[in-house]
DNA sequence: ATTCAACTGTTTACCAGCTTAACAATATTC
DNA sequence: GAATATTGTTAAGCTGGTAAACAGTTGAAT
């Protein structure tokens, strides 16, 4: 006796792959996003980053002095968006708002040692929960829909 | 006298190209799906039709009779979260909840002709918002794209 | 035949991750 | 010097969910 496994509806299943949904970007892409957002959050948020957080850091760590606005622009959110996530930063003392006397309007990001130092360790973690998670792709098929994701990015800065 | 655009940061977006985040295949995805959900919405949701609604729509034509319970794990999604939707469905008079005599715990989903009538709208205008979006990617690429998406998306059905 | 377990749709409360609008402080432009 | 723009910030609101509890119903144990 074998598979059981899904029980009520594997009518569904087998009929879905003819779905119109199935065929579309979008659907694709955002069901995607999920299962990798979810494995995200599994590995790298029980001790408490998400993944905004640690790309403001990774950026703040890569780009230091920068601004709130520059990162907010990069990030692709508003600045009032990102204040909660530098606040968490710096209640983390992963990095400090410093003033810049050139401007007294902005405050300059700077990542402290502890915060370089929980990069790294994140950065290890982010790329092993990639290559498990991508463990059935080769580095071809990796670079092939990283590049097919940029291509979609490339619209972004075209207004 | 030429390029300006940006003006700020020009340094930033050469480096960019050098940030750890550029290269995890997580965030571009994020980005990626972004993009595409703001042009989904500034195509589709202005007569009020969100994404989540849509593939809704699009699944209980697809597949007549469909309970909620089976149609929200088809989405990926939770029953209580589904209630909403089909409330906002059944108030477009797009389908309606019919008791099935059989049992009666269970409530058929089951699309008007207004329904119908709507989703084969729906459906071309999303295709048209894909096609002009992807646009500068050749038929190939797009399925390559599917392929690598629906890889990802098989991490799902694995537990 | 009764009880126990399981499933359905639903409500309620909650959360993450944003946006928009307004604001004071400061800087830039004319 | 006045008008305009930019920075960081708060507050309120929205979207798209989840988790927990519930009543009603069904199926299973035996």
């Amino acid at each position: 006796m074998a598979p059981q496994k899904r029980q009520v509806s594997d009518d569904f299943e087998d009929a879905l792959d003819s779905s119109d949904l199935e065929e579309l970007i979008g659907y694709n892409l955002k069901r995607a996003y999920v299962i990798v957002r979810t494995d995200f959050r599994k590995t790298l948020g029980e001790d408490g980053m998400s993944a905004r957080v640690f790309s403001a850091l990774s950026l703040s760590v890569r780009f230091p002095n920068i601004t709130q606005s520059e990162l907010a622009r990069i990030m692709g959110i508003e600045r009032s968006g990102l204040v909660a996530i530098v606040d968490e930063l710096e209640a983390k003392a992963y990095l400090r708002r410093v003033q810049v006397p050139t401007d007294r309007r902005v405050q300059a990001l700077v990542p402290t040692e502890a915060g370089r130092k929980a990069y790294r360790a994140a950065i290890a973690a982010v790329r092993a929960h990639e290559d498990t998670l991508f463990g059935d792709m080769t580095d071809v098929e990796k670079q092939t829909l990283l590049s097919l994701l940029k291509k979609i990015r490339a619209r972004e800065e075209e207004e």
